[in-house]
DNA sequence: ATCCGACTTTCTGTATACAGAACCCTTGTG
DNA sequence: CACAAGGGTTCTGTATACAGAAAGTCGGAT
C-alpha cells in the first residue's frame, strides 16, 4: 500500500469518526509526523480529501470542513435527488432476482438488529450490498460516482445519530420496500419508497441531534 | 499564481479543448518539462484532474479519460436529474426579478447569435449567468458542487457539437422558457422546461456526432 | 521460429532541502 | 492604553535526488 493511500485512509477515517473535529487545522509537518509518512504523500492525501469536500483549503493549511444543521438539510436534498432517481433507474434496468433476494434478506434483518454488535455489522453489510446492487443496476458511472462522493458526507452524519434498534428495524423495513419495488420493476414506486425512507432517516437524525446537540464537542 | 494552478489550468484546457486526445498518457517528466513546472506541482495538478474524472490513474501514469457515446447518454441522464431539480428549487427559492431580467436578455439573444464571434461570446456569457443565478438561488452548496463537477465534462462534449446559429437560437428560447418558469415561481414547469431543453440539446449533440464521427481523430 | 527469462531502462513514489509568504509577537509611538 | 510597524518564526510551495517497481528488450533455449 502506498504511503499516500495510508495517509488518506487514516485521515479520512479520523474525520468521519469525528476524532478530528470540524475546524481542526491539519498542519503538514504535524500530520506527516503523526502518520509516519513524509510531507509529499501527505499533501496528496490532503488534496484528495479537499476534492471530496471533507477538508477545505483555507489561507494557511487545510481545515476539516464543518457540518452544520443546514448542511444536513442540503445533503439530504441532494441525496433525495440522486438516490430517488437511482432507485427509479434500477427498477427499469435491474435484475429482478437480485433484488428479490435482497428483499428477503432485509425482511429477516430484525433478527440481526436485536442481536449484539457482530450481528449489527452484518446488518450494515447487508444495507451496503443493497447500495452496491443499485449502483450496478443503474449502469451509469457518473450517477454512481456522484452518489459515492455524497455517501462520504453521510457517513459523517450517521455518527451523530445514535441508531437505536427501533430505528434500525424500521429502516430495514423501508429498505425492503425499496428492494421490493425495484424487483417489481416499478420505477415510480421505487422512487417514492426511497423518498419516504430518506425523509424518515432525516427526521431521525434531526430529532437525535436536537436532544443531545453538544455530544461531540467535549 | 501557484505553479500547480498553472499546470492544472493548462492541462484542463488542453483536455477539454481536445488538444490532448482521450487515451493520451500524461507522463510526469514529459508534462512537467512541457509546462515549465516541476514534478511536484504537476502531480498535484494530475491529482485534481483525476478527482474530477478528466483523467484516470491507470497502472503506469495517468491517462486522459475517454468519452464515448454511452458516456454522453449517462452524462445527460445525470444532468437531467441534477439540473431538473435545481430549476425546481430555484423556482421555489429564487428572486423573481433576477430571472425576469435574465428572461428578457435571453429573448434578445438571437441578435447576438446572428452576429459574429465577439457577440457569440456575449451569448455564452449570458447563458453562464443563468447557470450562476440558478446555483445561487438553490442555496444548496452540495447540489451546486455536483453540478459544477458535471459541467466540466459537458464542456468537453460541447466541443464535439458544432453549435450552429439555428441550434443556438432555439437553445436561447429554451433557456428563456426556463428563466420564465423560475421567475413565475412554478417548480414543475421549471423542471419540465429544463428536461425539454436537455433532451433537445442531447439530440443535437448526437445528430452532429453521427454525421461527422471521426472529426477529432486526425 | 517462438517463447521464456533476465537485464536494462524508464517511470512513479517518496523523502528532504530550500525559498517565499503569511502570521504572530514584540516594540515603539500617538 | 490602543494601534501600527517591524522583525522573527513557522508554515506552505517548489525543486531535486534517490529508491523501488514496472515495462520493454535482448538473448538464449527448445
Amino acid at each position: 500500500m502506498r504511503a499516500s493511500d495510508k495517509a488518506y485512509a487514516a485521515l479520512r477515517e479520523d474525520i468521519v469518526e469525528w476524532r478530528l473535529a470540524p475546524g481542526t487545522v491539519l498542519a503538514e509537518v504535524e500530520q506527516s509526523e503523526r502518520l509516519g509518512v513524509s510531507r509529499t504523500p501527505l499533501r496528496e492525501a490532503l488534496g484528495r480529501l479537499t476534492a471530496e469536500g471533507l477538508t477545505t483549503a483555507g489561507g494557511r493549511g487545510v481545515v476539516v470542513t464543518d457540518i452544520s444543521l443546514e448542511d444536513i438539510d442540503e445533503l439530504f436534498e441532494l441525496r433525495e435527488t440522486l438516490e430517488g432517481r437511482a432507485a427509479a433507474l434500477a427498477a427499469r434496468r435491474g435484475d429482478a432476482a437480485t433484488f428479490e433476494r435482497l428483499q428477503r434478506e432485509l425482511l429477516q434483518a430484525p433478527e440481526l438488529i436485536s442481536g449484539d454488535d457482530p450481528a449489527l455489522h452484518d446488518y450494515y453489510e447487508l444495507v451496503g450490498r443493497l447500495d452496491t446492487a443499485i449502483d450496478a443496476a443503474i449502469s451509469n458511472s457518473y450517477l454512481a460516482q456522484a452518489m459515492r462522493s455524497l455517501r462520504v458526507h453521510l457517513v459523517r452524519i450517521r455518527r451523530l445519530a445514535a441508531d437505536d434498534a427501533c430505528r434500525l428495524t424500521a429502516a430495514a423495513a423501508e429498505h425492503a420496500a425499496i428492494a421490493e419495488a425495484i424487483a417489481a420493476g416499478n420505477p415510480k414506486l421505487a422512487e417514492a419508497a426511497t423518498v419516504v425512507h430518506l425523509h424518515r432517516s432525516l427526521s431521525h437524525v434531526k430529532a437525535t441531534h436536537a436532544s443531545h446537540p453538544k455530544e461531540h464537542h467535549g
